[in-house]
DNA sequence: GTCTATAGAATGATAGAC
DNA sequence: GTCTATCATTCTATAGAC
């Protein structure tokens, strides 16, 4: 026993979302800690990566600067963490879910092609902006995992693509959306909601639902959706 | 005479588009910095960041290993640039201007909202499309320039982003755009013009122009552009 | 699980010869 | 302008006490 058994990483003790302190949305990324992870130092390590991820990019941020944010010793943090890099893939694990959950929860209700893009949109643009510095992280540092870890987020990345590829297509051949190609379009309109995160300020004058609605509208214009 | 006086930096010396082997369009990163820098040594430094900020990101990458690639010491890039920033700094410089350009001669010419709009788009999208790797690390290292370098920096962007707000504009005043919110619409299409970083491939399918093409009926739609 | 102390490696930048 | 050699700093990660 114990040989060559290595420590489990995070990642593979999460806790499944429903059988914590849930009932309900979750709030803030205080909130979507709380639910799958036990200890509270590790939430505290965890919130504080993705602040200095988030501020100066994975390189730049330091472990000692982490450490001191969540009120622990360097060392602290090695005794939960493999290294900085387990860090990283760890919150990128926690929101590719997150939103996974999100827009397959929305693609899941049924309607017509139009109804359902509306939602799958209004979801995915409204969770990026209002976890934008989480989602960030996620969406801007992915290049710094290594191959094993970016493989296993491609997945989710992927199931996202396939529930915009589905909406998009029924809507082609129902007649009720016009696309020449449907692969560049589905890649355009995802991207479009990604880059939500690059103006989207949590002060401003819209809400994350209101900047949700207002692409929904976008993208079901550019796809000349019949007036419902 | 010297007391006080810095060394000039690179980015105050570039030489002027027009004065140099110009004559016809820009072909390639290599070609666009052979019209601005005179000296070789200084383009292989600079082709060389591209390079490695474009994989690992500016911390991550060494001025050893940029060095290396230049075929030079690591101290001769210090005869040059002042600091790493430097170098990011000037490689920022050199493609923020350069697609403002592009960009701002779309936009000088003449004929109705839609057409302008479609130019502006076009080129804007194979712009990036084109230079892929430096307009990436122009975009996505922005954020680790310091704050002097980022306001010089942000007068192109906001320049770049007024040129599609007038010709959206226009379009929503003669009544052949239609937009509720003409600022979120903006910054929704610049933003979705850059998006095209995150998936283009030069060996794909596509070429810049036949992407920058597909981009503007994409945007055209977008505002419910009248039929042409 | 948390700490103090530090090992070991890499980095940005400089000094000074040619 | 380019080189070799190196300084001074910083960083990730570990050892070992409690």
């Amino acid at each position: 026993m114990g040989l060559g058994i290595k420590k489990r990483t995070i990642v593979e003790r999460l806790t499944a979302e429903s059988s914590m302190n849930s009932g309900g949305v979750v709030r803030n990324l205080a909130d979507l800690f709380n639910r799958r992870i036990e200890s509270p130092s590790i939430r505290r390590i965890l919130l504080a990566a993705v602040d200095s991820f988030s501020k100066t990019g994975f390189h730049a941020a330091s472990t000692r600067d982490i450490a001191r944010k969540a009120k622990l010793s360097p060392a602290a943090v090695y005794v939960h963490f493999h290294s900085k890099e387990e860090l990283l893939y760890t919150v990128v694990t926690l929101m590719s879910e997150w939103v996974f959950d999100q827009v397959s929860a929305a693609a899941r209700e049924r309607g017509r092609p139009a109804e359902r893009l509306r939602r799958v949109v209004q979801v995915h643009v409204a969770s990026h902006a209002a976890m934008r510095t989480a989602m960030f992280v996620s969406n801007f540092e992915f290049h710094s995992l290594n191959a094993a870890q970016r493989k296993k987020i491609l997945r989710y990345r992927d199931a996202i693509e396939k529930l915009f590829e589905d909406c998009i297509r029924a809507g082609c051949e129902d007649g009720s959306f016009h696309a020449a190609d449907i692969g560049i379009t589905k890649v355009a309109v995802v991207s479009l909601c990604v880059s939500v995160l690059n103006w989207f300020s949590p002060g401003g004058r819209l809400s994350p639902e209101q900047v949700g609605d207002y692409y929904a509208d976008l993208v079901l214009s550019m796809l000349r959706a019949d007036p419902t």
